[in-house]
DNA sequence: ACCTGAACACCGTTCAAGT
DNA sequence: ACCTGAACACCGTTCAAGT
């Protein structure tokens, strides 16, 4: 049973992080996170024992709510609209979110970070489904596929996010051209499979 | 007039900086670099003004061979190969180099990389004109847009990097596929302009 | 049980002292 | 003219002292 000041820091530290980061990105100093909660230095780490950790919560969280919005969209009634909605929503958070990306590369050993990134993929794999069996996808697309491409519109506008703050969505719409059925060529390399991530995880 | 022993650990320190920035980023420590190269850390400050400048000098450097790269792909008898070829350097260029996608996201304002990346759009533009008129790359793609796709392949195979090295091959394909013109739907955001990287680069 | 701020090892950067 | 290493302000992290 947490002391009632101790859970109210806690959020106080996890909104300000969340913040200071989509802001500036990973590379914020945990002095400025805790003035901004308004705690001491310290009181971050009784919360979370590295600043690793801490960027590993706030990037779950985000993670969380994009399963969410990829879980609800199953009920949509057009496939490839509820993909692309999908995948709009999931550039548009890295678009938005400096540390988004970075998060993204590093902290794959979080067994926290695992567990939602394959709610993640899961409901990509059963919005690709649908939309494969509609005919409006290409058949050598997987959820892994789908998932690890969200990074790439934010990270392509990147050098000109400052001046084109939607160019993003060039980027988006260009890369889901190519995964239409009438854009399919042989791929050279097999989709990631969950082993892939295992072994990644693991060094 | 250089002395010679300056001029000898100038190299000493760019080649030392290049192999340590490929292999682990952004992150590492002039003191590891000096190391590497045999100096005190504070000869790596006589020879650029910070470790900012040190990566932009270096970033510049491998830009201005891929640059050449695509200059040479010019005489390159096939317009699709030549381009696919082209893209292909880029993307392989960013999957073995750790540092080379980050430091593309910074650093527009050296305008020593403003030359240089002018020259890799240039050679970029000719590549897509030639493929363009030969019909086999869709009509609203632009030198900018091809350079600035550069980075995807590498970022989306990023967090697999470690398990599936050449992963990055695949994201590639998929994204050169968008650019094929039967892949072809309308963009919803105009092509990035000289002006945008200029606007992006002073502030 | 948790908060706090001083302390530590590190980083990028500066600069006086050498040659 | 350039090299060197000690010094500085900062960073993430630890921990003794408080409440």
């Amino acid at each position: 049973m947490p002391r009632a000041d101790a859970a109210r820091n806690r959020t106080l530290v996890i909104d300000a992080a969340s913040a200071e980061l989509a802001e500036h990105g990973l590379d914020v100093s945990i002095a400025r996170i805790a003035a901004r909660a308004g705690v001491a230095k310290g009181t971050v780490f009784n919360h979370f024992a590295s600043k690793e950790e801490l960027v590993a919560a706030i990037f779950c969280e985000k993670l969380a709510a994009l399963a969410a919005t990829g879980e609800s969209l199953l009920s949509h009634p057009d496939p490839l609209d509820a993909l692309f909605q999908f995948v709009t929503a999931g550039a548009e958070f890295q678009a938005n979110d400096r540390s988004f990306c970075e998060a993204a590369t590093a902290s794959r050993a979080d067994p926290a970070i695992r567990a939602v990134s394959d709610r993640l993929t899961g409901a990509a794999e059963a919005l690709a489904d649908r939309a494969r069996k509609a005919g409006v996808l290409r058949s050598d697309v997987t959820g892994h596929d789908v998932v690890l491409l969200l990074s790439a519109p934010a990270q392509a506008a990147a050098p000109l996010a400052g001046a084109r703050p939607d160019l993003w969505r060039r980027y988006l719409h260009l890369i889901f051209d190519g995964l239409r059925p009438e854009a399919e060529h042989r791929l050279p390399v097999a989709a990631p499979t969950n082993e892939d991530f295992t072994t990644a995880a693991t060094r």
